[in-house]
Parts: structure tokens; sequence; C-alpha cells
DNA sequence: ATGGCTGTCCAGGACAGA
């Protein structure tokens, strides 16, 4: 089975490019992010001439999470148990479904803006939030995963430059911590290989040619109990798809696992 | 072998992203 997630940045603008990457990687489960849409608005008809039923967590311009799934999607869940509010709203940054035998969840996890952001404070309630309400099923026999954009870079080598991010979010020992507590509920981090150069980076900034320059980041995360990283034959960064006109920021990680 | 931001909402500019 084929499994990937993908911070798609605005599913309404890259549905073309989504189904074209689906058909071209033969992914059977992705996890996505950021669909910057409601629900009203979801591309369900389109998906489903494809092949793929989707569990949809959104309600507008920001945030919005789903999984897609042609291996069937059961057990639908939407939002973390006692997860925290940003002004005094639940965001739609988390959706769990079963597919295939393996139960995965799609998240967004809050950007922090800047450290000591109320922003920031935010991030860390839902890191903690997401670590109680996984806590279970990472534990389980049952193959489970949580996969999509962590906005924490877990080490300073998933950064192009740690001098370029003195003093900012995703690279802090607290998020940093909050990860590491996430992991170890059972769950180990699926590192992906490069296609290219030395570093697993999956996302890269619009500006400054960051992309043609490798000045990127890896914060799109898989992170799988022993069930599931048993499992994994292959995982890779497709960052084929981050080329070209009209792509998203971030490109998709692939896992190949067995069965 | 790719691109110097981009998407959304609302009407040129703010806001968010990381």
């Amino acid at each position: 089975m084929r499994i990937a997630t993908w911070n798609i940045n605005s599913i309404t603008v890259r549905i073309d490019r989504l189904l074209a990457w689906l058909e071209r990687s033969g992914t059977d489960v992705l996890c996505l992010q950021e669909l910057k849409c409601d629900a009203a608005a979801f591309p369900t008809e389109r998906l489903r001439e494809h092949g793929y039923e989707a569990a949809v967590h959104a309600d507008g311009r920001w945030n919005g999470v789903a999984v897609l799934s042609r291996v069937g999607l059961t057990e639908v869940e939407t939002g973390l148990r006692a997860g925290p509010e940003f002004d005094g709203k639940a965001e739609p940054r988390a959706v769990a479904a079963t597919c295939g035998g393996a139960r995965v969840w799609s998240v967004y996890v809050p950007n922090g803006r800047e450290v000591g952001h109320p922003h920031f404070a935010y991030k860390l309630r839902w890191l903690a939030a997401l670590k109680d309400t996984v806590a279970q099923d990472a534990a389980g026999e049952r193959p489970f995963a949580v996969l999509g954009d962590f906005n924490v870079a877990p080490a300073d080598e998933d950064v192009y430059d740690l001098a370029q991010f003195e003093g900012a979010t995703h690279v802090t020992d607290v998020e940093r911590a909050a990860l590491e507590a996430l992991r170890g509920t059972g769950l180990s981090d699926v590192v992906p290989r490069p296609l290219k150069y030395d570093k697993p980076f999956t996302y890269w900034d619009y500006r400054q040619l960051c992309f043609p320059k490798n000045r990127g980041m890896r914060i799109d995360l898989v992170y799988g109990n022993a069930a599931f990283a048993g499992a994994v034959k292959d995982a890779y960064v497709d960052r084929e798809e981050r080329k070209g006109k009209g792509a998203s920021d971030h490109a998709p990680v692939v896992v190949d696992l067995d069965a």
C-alpha cells in the first residue's frame, strides 16, 4: 500500500495537479493539509470519479484537512479530543480515518507565528492534545500513523541553514520537546529519502529562489507506531511535484508499506 | 531544467504562511 502526506496549499487551485499526481504516483491513501476551502467547495465528485473517497474537515479560508483513500475509508474522526481553541474557535486541523487496515491522522499543526505570540502557545497546546488523542492507537497493534505538516523541524539538520532560524519558530527546544513527547507514545519518525541532494526537505519558501537553491526544511512528517514502521519498505520526498508553475510550496512525502 | 511569493476574500489590500 502506498500512503502519502501533502500540504497542498489550496485544493481549489490545485485540483488538476492533485488528480494528475494521484494517477502518476499510484497513491492509495493521501493525507492533505491546507485545503483552504469549506466543506461545500471540496471536490468530492471529481475525486470519486478517480476512485477516491474522502474524509474532510474544513470550514473556509484557512486550514482544512482531509484523508483520501481508494482502499476503503471508515471510522472517520474530526478534530483532536479536547483540542485547544484559538480566538475562541476550534480550527479544522485534524481528521482521522481507517484505510486498508491502517489508521491514519492527517494533521496541520498551527504555525506559531512568532516565539511568544499567543499562536505559539496555542501550537504547543495543540501538540499536547495531539499526543493525548493518539496515545492509545500509537501503543496498539494495528498499523497507525500521524502524517502531516507538523510545522516543526525535528533536528538541526532539518533546515538548510540553522543561522537563518535564530530566534524563529519551528526549531525551538520547546517545539522539539513536544514532538519528542509525541514520539514517546510509541511513534517513530519515518524519515524519507531525498530524490536529489543530501537532505529530505519537504518545504521550500516560494520567495528568493529557495527551491532551486534547495533552501528547504523538513517539516512534513510521518510518525508511525511499531506495526506501521515495521511495514515500511520505502519512503521518499517527491520533489518533482514541487517543480513548475502552480506548485504547492510543499512536496508530498510518500511511504510504501508491505501489504 | 527551475524560477525571483502565493491563495483567499473582497474589490487593492490585508492576512497568513514558516
